[in-house]
DNA sequence: CATCACGCTGTTTTT
DNA sequence: CAGCGTGATG
């Protein structure tokens, strides 16, 4: 099975030497497309070969698959073996450590983890009734409360530092959320839950606090090796210290200018820090770029120029000629999508074929208009990024009960699966928990609950749900997700319409179950890797849409013609604004990032006209945009780029008829929300926002934005919500 | 107590 | 669009 290597013939010489280099810290600079997966790969393989077990060699990157493939590959590579060497991201890692020592930590070993939004619930549920004095400004809702905790456990820094900075907004209600912050604590001590970031906090907590733990993992791991180094955060450039302490073989791989994860505590100067930390790290620069043109590398190199931080490297390539990255202008939001629907259109009929192609953006709803564009032309896509499978209501809900049969006193879990049932709310959900706590009775005894107002209505769903769990205490995966689908299917029929897409992305759990021995294992790893949106599991020949931060785990990395959709947007929070520094620093690199995935072409789109959709619009003040890219423009020296637009007479943007026709709140429009497509309903075909339509019944009414994929939203006079499902094939355009 | 209809507001990214 | 609060209804 062992194969030779010539490592030498197939390795340039700072590849070389990272993969030879197998004792003492390394410090890999890698620059965009320059060969570091494939030094890692071989690095795994040159261990292995040279008789270190592979079981003390830990592989540490951003995602699980990430790693699986890596060592794969280097199993095909050289020794079958390699595939036995530890690799995961540091959450699994932290994970699987905790599970035996979480005790020392005064947490169960048999701990609950919290996935984000567990997190939010749990803190919503201990904001204090009523909703504080009713100010002129309201109390932030509980996904910024949670980003806020989370952003001051992940930089560690207080709660008040970090909302003086970053969440002025707020800075009165800094008192009640300190209070939250510690009461959050306490309830996940108290509860044995575990969030993401307590996964890592204690997992150094553990390192540090206890030696003989530090001393067993550093024993066990010798060889450590980890990937996109820029992307952790201080406490995980801490536990990277502490793993390594004993034995100091360590090699962190990484660009700092390729840092994309900075909001949630990334901080690439650990980058930079790492040589302080090891004084007799050796450092080596791979510069030499695979991927790209030279006149893409050039605009990189450009723009990293200006940087104000950097490892100072230069991008070069042998590869001659190209041509130069495009900035266009399509003056419109639909202008864009017809834009690059068009052009690769265009393309494939010179020869080029349909996965040449991937549009990268900032985020997920920027996608809306070209998806409806790309379903009009038949164009096959596939979208990375944007809605989470974990976090769709069917899902969560599901998951809570296979949660509750882990374990009995998850609170949380409880007052969802509890509440699902007809005519249980709140007050009652929380009655059952406290008396299940109190009299710790069989759940099988749910008749004797003295819950006031309680009639055989609701006492026999309860009893058919306490009955079946009991009866499923200790199975195995696979039937335990059977038996919850039988029963929860009856509920997610009724509560959703759309009841047949929900069940269908259900039956993918059963197949996941399959693979695992326990029930817990099962629903950790669900929470610790989600799984993407459905659409990942349909791949084939299709043009790749991406949001940028799931670059490093969607599967393309580099694809012939790469699109940016680079939107204006709406105005930021003061502390967002584009004036700031680190906003515009942090822009930079994700420019970077997207722009070196490009082999041969690259297209940096924008609407110069700066469409916003209409909701936003009508919020905002009339100069509330900026665009995020002048400022990178202006900097670039000449040549580097070519400009281009598109006139598009025609279409007017939103904003010109919001503005001669009310000119003001749309509070007199009501909202119909339609299901746009099918490809074939001629009615929607070339529909795009800004477009006025007549509806028999309704009158005239306006696009104003695409919803996904698949739905458009159209404002009408004196529509009301009832109408929301109503046909609209009637719809007619008016010119 | 639970539920529903309504109106208002605010939106980046994810292990 | 979701998420939130409110107030009416059963």
């Amino acid at each position: 099975m062992q194969k030779e290597i010539d490592y030498k013939k197939l390795l340039n010489s700072a590849q070389f030497d990272a993969v030879t280099t197998l004792e003492g810290p390394v410090l890999v600079i890698a620059g965009a497309g320059s060969g570091k997966t494939r030094a890692l790969v071989y690095r795994v393989a040159r261990l292995v070969e040279s008789g270190i077990p592979p079981e003390s060699v830990l592989l540490l990157t951003f995602t699980r698959k990430a790693a699986q493939e890596m060592l794969e590959r280097a199993a095909g590579l050289s020794d079958a073996r390699c595939r036995f060497v530890s690799g995961g991201t540091f959450h699994s890692l932290a994970h699987r450590v905790l599970r035996s020592h979480a005790e020392l930590l005064d947490y169960s070993n048999s701990f609950t983890i919290l996935d984000r939004s567990d997190m939010e619930e749990a803190i919503h549920s201990l904001v204090p009734g009523p909703r504080l004095p009713k100010g002129i400004h309201k109390f932030p809702k509980r996904s910024t409360l949670a980003d806020i905790i989370s952003k001051s456990a992940n930089l560690e820094r207080p709660v008040e530092d970090l909302m003086e900075e970053e969440y002025a907004q707020f800075i009165e209600f800094i008192p009640q959320i300190k209070s939250l912050e510690t009461g959050y604590r306490n309830y996940k001590q108290a509860n044995h839950l575990m969030d993401y970031d307590d996964l890592i906090i204690n997992l150094r907590k553990l390192l540090i606090d206890y030696p003989d733990v530090r001393t067993q993992l550093s024993l066990r791991y010798r060889y450590i090796m980890v990937d996109e180094y820029q992307d952790t955060n201080s406490i995980q450039s801490d536990i990277v210290r502490w793993l390594a302490h004993e034995h100091r073989n360590i090699m962190v791989v990484g660009d700092d200018s390729q840092s994309i994860y900075s909001f949630r505590g990334a901080n690439y100067r650990n980058m930079f820090e790492f040589p302080v930390h090891f004084p007799e790290t050796r450092i080596i620069r791979l510069e030499e770029n695979y991927r790209s043109t030279q006149p893409i590398l050039r605009l990189a190199n450009a723009l990293m120029d200006k940087a104000s931080e950097k490892f100072t490297k230069c991008l070069f390539t042998n590869r001659i000629g190209g041509e130069q990255p495009k900035v266009m202008d399509t003056m419109t939001g639909p202008g864009q999508a017809q834009f690059i629907s068009r052009y690769i259109i265009n393309q494939l009929h010179h020869g080029h074929s349909i996965t040449d192609f991937a549009v990268l953006f900032r985020s997920g709803y920027h996608s809306f208009e070209l998806e409806a564009e790309l379903n009009r032309q038949g164009i096959k896509y596939t979208k990375y990024g944007g809605f989470k499978f974990l976090e769709s209501a069917h899902i969560k809900d599901f998951l809570a009960h296979l949660r509750v049969m882990v374990n009995k006193d998850e609170t949380v879990s409880w007052q969802r699966v509890l509440g699902l049932i007809k005519n249980i709310g709140p007050a009652r959900t929380a009655s059952i928990i406290k008396w299940m706590r109190e009299d710790s009775i069989g759940p099988a005894d749910i008749e004797k609950w003295p819950g006031s107002g309680r009639n055989a209505d609701m006492l026999k769903p309860l009893s058919l749900l306490f009955t079946k769990l009991a009866s499923l205490h200790g199975t195995d995966p696979e039937k335990a997700v059977e038996q919850v689908m039988e029963y929860y299917s009856t509920i997610l029929e009724d509560k959703f319409d759309d009841y047949p897409r929900r069940k269908k992305e259900l039956d993918q759990l059963l197949p996941m179950a399959r693979r695992y021995k326990r029930l817990g294992d099962f629903i950790d790893d669900l929470v610790l890797e989600p799984p993407n949106s459905s659409n990942e599991l349909s791949q084939g020949d299709k043009t790749e849409l991406l949001t940028l931060s799931t670059i490093h785990s969607a599967k393309g990395l580099e694809w012939p013609t790469v699109f940016i959709i680079w939107a204006t947007e709406g105005r930021l929070p003061p502390s967002r604004a584009y004036q700031n520094p680190s906003v515009l620093e942090e822009e930079r690199r994700l420019l970077y990032v997207a722009a070196t995935r490009a082999k041969d072409h690259l297209i940096v789109s924008y609407p110069g006209q700066e469409t916003m959709p209409l909701w936003q619009f009508n919020n905002r003040s009339e100069n509330g945009s900026q665009s995020r890219l002048s400022s990178f423009l202006n900097s670039l020296p000449e040549g580097v780029v070519s400009y281009g637009s598109i006139g598009n007479g025609e279409k007017r943007p939103v904003r010109s008829w919001q503005r001669e026709d009310s000119g003001r709140k749309n509070t007199n429009y009501e909202k119909y929300n339609a299901s746009c497509v099918p490809l074939d309903n001629t009615v929607s075909q070339d529909l795009s926002t800004g477009d006025r339509v007549n509806h028999p019944a309704f009158g005239a009414g306006v696009v104003s934005r695409f919803i996904s994929g698949d739905k458009i939203e159209i404002l009408f006079k004196n529509a009301g919500r009832k109408l929301l499902h109503l046909e609209y094939t009637k719809l007619e355009k008016i010119i």
